[in-house]
DNA sequence: ACGGCTCTATGAGTAGATTG
DNA sequence: CAATCTACTCATAGAGCCGT
């Protein structure tokens, strides 16, 4: 990759000399050659240089990539979208595509989009929420790529959280205590905030679904940590909402009741009708 | 004088050939 | 087969030129 020209053309817009960009950090001559493409500079310079310009390393990748997601941040994008929406259509061909690479992250990728394909057909034709009905092969595939990792990145976090209602229930706690060791690492990362607070979310209610009632209260306890800023009010929100159905759970069913709808209602007032019904799922399952 | 540029030199690292 | 040598690439700095 030969960043020099998208910098060239940022500095110019920037209305910045290449002195006032690079001195102290590298040659002048070096500077020139590298906007003109015709070498690149080491990731740590290109850091310095990205500062002079007031950009961090994940807008430059943005714009350098004319403003669209890198492949992993549109394939997560277009499959949460496709499944929110239910739209088996476009899953299909998410999981054409992807099955058309032949690495093992991609594979991983394909059984994921396949899970999500089988469990939103069902759901259409019968009307129940049902993970049983994925490919055994594909669960398996997932959890033995899951449990072989040793030192978790975000990626890794953020398929853990999406495929958790797929996995083996009894699977989670191990693999979950070995990728919490990383947590207290991505803490002041809002990225990885964000990633962490949805893999607890989804942790959370598959433990409430369990009836692992102390378990879930201690994840809760968890995702309030890591959603006390004011921009995390909606992971926030969805603890305080957890926290109702373990009160209607242990019995306190008239305030459990009200500050569970009231919460689902708020989220249906922020547009938020799927995730709403998913978690209306909770109170459904305690009232029959 | 200043910004932008070319040419050349240097040191580190490495792939491949040669030698003991 | 391991150690050494050689030729090459990469990333860099500096001297000096050109146009405004």
């Amino acid at each position: 990759m030969n960043f020099g020209p998208k910098i060239r053309e940022i500095r110019i817009k920037k209305g910045l000399s290449q002195k006032e960009t690079y001195s102290g950090i590298i040659s002048k001559s070096y500077a020139i050659e590298f906007e003109k493409g015709k070498h690149s500079i080491s990731a740590n310079f290109l850091i310095h240089v990205l500062e002079r310009l007031n950009m961090d390393m994940d807008e430059f990748l943005f714009i350098y990539m004319d403003y669209r997601l890198s492949p992993y941040s549109s394939y997560i994008y277009r499959l949460s979208s496709y499944s929110n929406t239910h739209n088996v259509d476009s899953l299909h061909q998410l999981y054409r595509e992807l099955s058309e690479k032949n690495t093992e992250i991609y594979r991983v990728r394909a059984a994921e989009t396949r899970c999500r394909i089988r469990v939103i057909e069902q759901f259409k034709m019968t009307g129940i929420w049902d993970t049983t009905c994925i490919l055994k092969e594909d669960q398996a595939f997932i959890q033995e790529y899951l449990v072989r990792i040793e030192t978790w990145t975000l990626q890794e976090i953020q398929l853990f959280g999406n495929t958790i209602e797929f996995l083996d229930f009894h699977a989670h706690f191990p693999l979950f205590k070995n990728l919490s060791k990383s947590l207290s690492l991505y803490m002041n990362y809002d990225r990885g905030r964000e990633i962490f607070c949805v893999m607890l979310i989804n942790l959370i209610s598959q433990a409430i679904k369990h009836q692992f009632l102390d378990y879930a209260e201690v994840l809760i306890q968890q995702l309030k940590l890591l959603s006390s800023d004011y921009k995390e009010f909606f992971h926030a929100a969805i603890a305080r909402y957890f926290d109702s159905i373990l009160l209607i759970k242990r019995g306190d069913h008239e305030q459990g009741y009200a500050e569970a709808e009231k919460l689902l209602l708020f989220f249906r007032e922020l547009n938020q009708q799927s995730l709403a019904d998913e978690l209306a799922v909770h109170i459904k399952k305690v009232s029959l």
